[in-house]
DNA sequence: CTCTAATCGAGACGGTACGTCGCGTCTTACG
DNA sequence: CGTAAGACGCGACGTACCGTCTCGATTAGAG
């Protein structure tokens, strides 16, 4: 459960017992994750591992997917400050690197978040988040619609690390964000010249 | 429905009636896809819609995702056909635009398995597939883990087409080809030298 | 259980399946109305005790009440039918004793709905039923509205069955014939003198 | 909510914030009374009714029933010293027709209790009393169980006076106590002879 | 007139029954 | 005598209300 400890208290409702409630909720959610594919997952389960009456959980949150929401979301949108700044960055190497770091910092979590039966929802709110971003900085490329930008390297960058995550630990923060760098970053902020003609 | 007709006796029971029966499945299935997500949809709604009995449908399939396998995995198999060969050849825009091409053909049919709420489904049973077809002949690149090079073209390509799809025709398969091409293919069959050192 | 035998296949639905699931209820019912109050039990305990599921409650009847009425309202047609008649009677003793036998013979059944708890839904039902039936026979008397000697009339000898069915068989039919007779039939129908005033 | 008037203060706590939940408890029973069924009304409903908080229920009546108990069992009481008296009394017409003349004073509150839905908690509240009242004086009739004696006289009269309260006032209290007493009281004190036998 | 303790409102909580829905099985009745 | 229709057991859903409980915030009424 040590996934679980870094979302006490994040902030919340004033209550005591609500807060007590929405903790053990969450916590019980990251447990079960990593457990069974989320869609497997009943909300009378989640009750039952948080200790919390049934209908509680509904007190709290209308659908087991809102409880996810509460859960990812602002990990999510946390992870997306790191990742996107790196298509900005002439020295991306160094934010893909950061970016990396603190996945495998948060390893327990992001491994429940995306490769846990959770990644299909987790994967489309990345998106969704990832387009409503502003992207007036980013320079638009002649031969790249903007918004395939924005949702082919949010979803490959997912993808990676997702895969990364499945590995038991084999590759090194560091390898994968050479090879993130690599394989996703580099080409969307190349130049004009295609590489490929060549 | 003009998606559905491509279905019609692929292959299949003799029985004309079990012919009659999975193809008025299949079609229904298509038709409901377009009209809501996967998930969303029932036995009772698909057998309504085919107008076949409830039980008839556990005669030809084990679960909604099985019928849901019978329409896609045949056509993913031929798809990846097309896909995985673009990473030996040489020539790989080629074989990129005539797997844009292809898409295009049966664009129904796969905007209905990639963006109609199958997608997730659809999606892992693709690199489930491509993950377990012979590799032997890619040159291993040596900051490329080979498992990972499959899982990212291939979720890569996807969800390339998938958006693609969603986009209403405002691009031609050549110019996805080319953007696949420069985008997924190009920098997983490029050389050693380092990219992001630049 | 006698009190259901009475219950089985009075008529219903053709479907083999659909007899049983009714019967089961039906009787399960009667028999939870004698161990304690209608209001006390639920629909879970009165499938459970049929042996069916919880939902396939609701596929026969809409609410508890509608199975209690299912149970009863043929049963109170039929009491009903015995009971106004002796009002139009001039020999209405012998039509009266004919009542009270006809309860004595079914007396678990009668039992069960007049003492068990359920009997203020019974009472209710008898009355409403009592007060749609024709009344045009009865000679209307001055001093007694035609809609209060229905009500009056129903009620009372409902109260009179129902205290003579919870004494424990002490008294005979007959017995209570009598009293039914002297305490609520001869008022009804004497003439127009004043008994009391004199 | 005139009803309620005749409950302010009847005696109770001393501290009078407690005098002013109980009575607003107590009103908002009868309002809603006279809006649906006993069984229909929620704690809930009462309390915000009553403008009280929902827990204040609890610390003045342990369920809905004690709370009908509350305004009801006195008035009962009362009325029960009205209505088994005239057994006894070799005038009876007069007490009828004070107790007729009693229930037409608070006919708001009797219409509540005996017609508004409540009536079957309330029917069985007064036999109960009834039946615990001393019935020495009553001379045993050797064709008339005398438990049988008070329950059908009370719940007769009980009926008689609900069925009264349900006419829109169209008979006087001197009506019905000419009918009460011709129907129910004089079968009751009436000799050995068979009224029925002429 | 103050202080203190009882009472208040508000409402979250663990429970439990409700009635609905969809699943996958299995029986029925019909063609 | 095989197949389409659909009833069945199961179990999760989301809702409603129960009766308990913990909170401050009034607010009597005793000193």
């Amino acid at each position: 459960m040590e996934a679980a400890v870094s979302r006490i208290s994040r902030e919340g409702p004033s209550d005591a017992r609500q807060v007590r409630s929405r903790n053990a909720l969450t916590g019980a959610l990251l447990e079960l994750l990593e457990e069974k594919p989320f869609d497997q997952l009943t909300i009378r389960e989640i009750s039952a591992r948080a200790g919390t009456g049934y209908a509680t959980f509904f007190r709290h949150y209308p659908t087991k997917e809102a409880l996810l929401s509460d859960v990812a979301s602002e990990e999510i949108a946390d992870l997306l400050a790191r990742t996107l700044p790196v298509l900005y960055d002439s020295n991306s190497f160094e934010s893909t690197r950061a970016l990396c770091g603190h996945v495998a910092e948060h390893r327990n979590l992001w491994a429940a978040l995306l490769t846990g039966g959770a990644a299909g929802i987790v994967r489309e709110e990345f998106i969704r988040q990832a387009r409503q971003l502003p992207r007036d900085m980013v320079e638009r490329k002649s031969w790249l619609p903007a918004d395939l930008g924005v949702v082919y390297g949010t979803g490959g960058t997912i993808d990676l690390l997702a895969w990364w995550l499945s590995q038991d630990e084999a590759y090194s923060p560091e390898e994968i964000a050479a090879i993130l760098n690599r394989l996703i970053i580099a080409p969307l902020i190349s130049g004009e010249r295609s590489p490929a003609s060549a």
